[in-house]
DNA sequence: GCAACAAATATGATGCATCATAATTTTGAT
DNA sequence: ATCAAAATTATGATGCATCATATTTGTTGC
């Protein structure tokens, strides 16, 4: 469940405080990202039910912008309206899971090749950094940290390819697996960051498709302990 | 320009009439699929700007589902918002071309590669039958139509191929393109079409990895026209 | 006690009033 | 006539009242 952290934007007369200089994101936007944070750390839990006005109090905002947010979410199917006022968190289907699967590889496969030919030495510091801080993660049993820093490996990848465009498909991808990741992280940990290490050495040799083939490995193999939670778990009708 | 086409909702004092049974659609859905289509189908040129309550008198309904479509179409980036009340359709670049031709050239790779593992006798028909309509449509220089069956054709891969999800990200993908490609698919029409037949023979033999270097083809040479226009063209700042 | 109907509640959809600010026009001094 | 300041207008953002309906709860007859 998402914590009662305030946003306290109801504090606030006019909207010209702080962030609106160079974005000019309006409350929908702030309660969108908010919504995406908590889908993707997993804080919202496959089949909870969201309720505007529940969301609107908690934020201390009108329900205009929980609105806004809900609706961009259910369009971009990482929120499912059962009927016209039920709201939840989607479960995932074994089917849906290898469709994107299958894409991921492709579109991960074509940012880790373009990262390889990119990347300079700061940038490989960077992936090894977070390598590094993930390995200190899984040594403390930190499962979330490992998640969060597991995923930011991914779109450093992204970042590093240059390709903004496809960073914003990618960040939706995710965030229909956040729900899902975060239920079984804990189990296959190891085998979520074994697989960067070859990714790495691609990199480092600026080998783009030895870094494609790398990525992809990463999907299927850290992705099948998720495949098997998916296989047992029954998914109620979804 | 948006024809002055009407919604004609106002006139409904509740939404229980037509289409309400299998999708509980709301007036913003619907607004928003009818904006999608004038994108795609090039009535907005790139740089026109976009008015809500303009929009909203324009189909009658009030302002709200008018917010609501534009704020999921600026969301996916198939509008853009200049200053907080500037709303555009957006100029593409060489640099967001050159990324968004990649990114396709994985996916539909994928859908037709998918296609020709899949496709029945009755989808190949399908599919021949689109092309031979687009061939009639170029013979009779009906270049919007001719636009129109070619993305159908695109679509009808995806669809073939049973990928739903892929199906929604390539949507919005040709949302981005739709203002540009109708700028200039009269000068290229052919090379769009040629490059369609040896997809069709890729997928009669069953032939995944054919149709998938096929459909890369297909994207790299019928594309090459718009590649040229955007290089010719200035692009205002953008 | 249980089932069927009715009242009450909950909840998303829609329209709209109001606000803050950017863009535009008017006005007035030089 | 020109330019700058002020007034006006335009426009998206936000909050909220109201509506229709699904869901829950309560009541009543058997």
């Amino acid at each position: 469940m998402l914590e009662s952290a305030q946003l306290n934007l109801a504090a606030r007369p006019t909207m010209t405080d702080a962030l609106d200089t160079l974005e000019h994101d309006n409350l929908g936007s702030t309660v969108y990202h908010l919504l995406c944070n908590a889908l993707i750390q997993g804080k919202l839990k496959p089949g909870e039910r969201l309720k505007i006005r529940e969301l609107a109090a908690r934020l201390g905002t009108s329900v205009t912008p929980v609105r806004d947010a809900i609706l961009r979410l259910v369009q971009e199917q990482a929120l499912a309206m059962k009927s016209a006022r039920d709201i939840r968190v989607p479960h995932m289907t074994v089917a849906r899971y290898l469709e994107i699967r299958a894409i991921r590889i492709k579109l991960e496969g074509l940012a880790a090749e373009m990262a390889a030919q990119n990347a300079d030495a700061a940038q490989i510091a960077l992936l090894e950094e977070l390598v590094r801080q993930n390995e200190q993660a899984l040594a403390d049993g930190d499962t979330a940290r490992g998640c969060d820093l597991n995923q930011r490996f991914h779109f450093a990848l992204v970042d590093i390819a240059g390709m903004p465009f496809l960073q914003g498909i990618l960040y939706r991808i995710w965030l229909q697996m956040g729900p899902l990741i975060a239920d079984v992280y804990g189990a296959g940990g190891d085998d979520m960051l074994d697989f960067h290490y070859p990714v790495l050495d691609a990199i480092r040799t600026h080998d783009g498709p030895a870094a494609a083939r790398a990525i992809s490995d990463d999907i299927l193999c850290g992705g099948q302990v998720i495949l098997q939670h998916l296989q047992a778990a029954p998914a109620p009708d979804a």
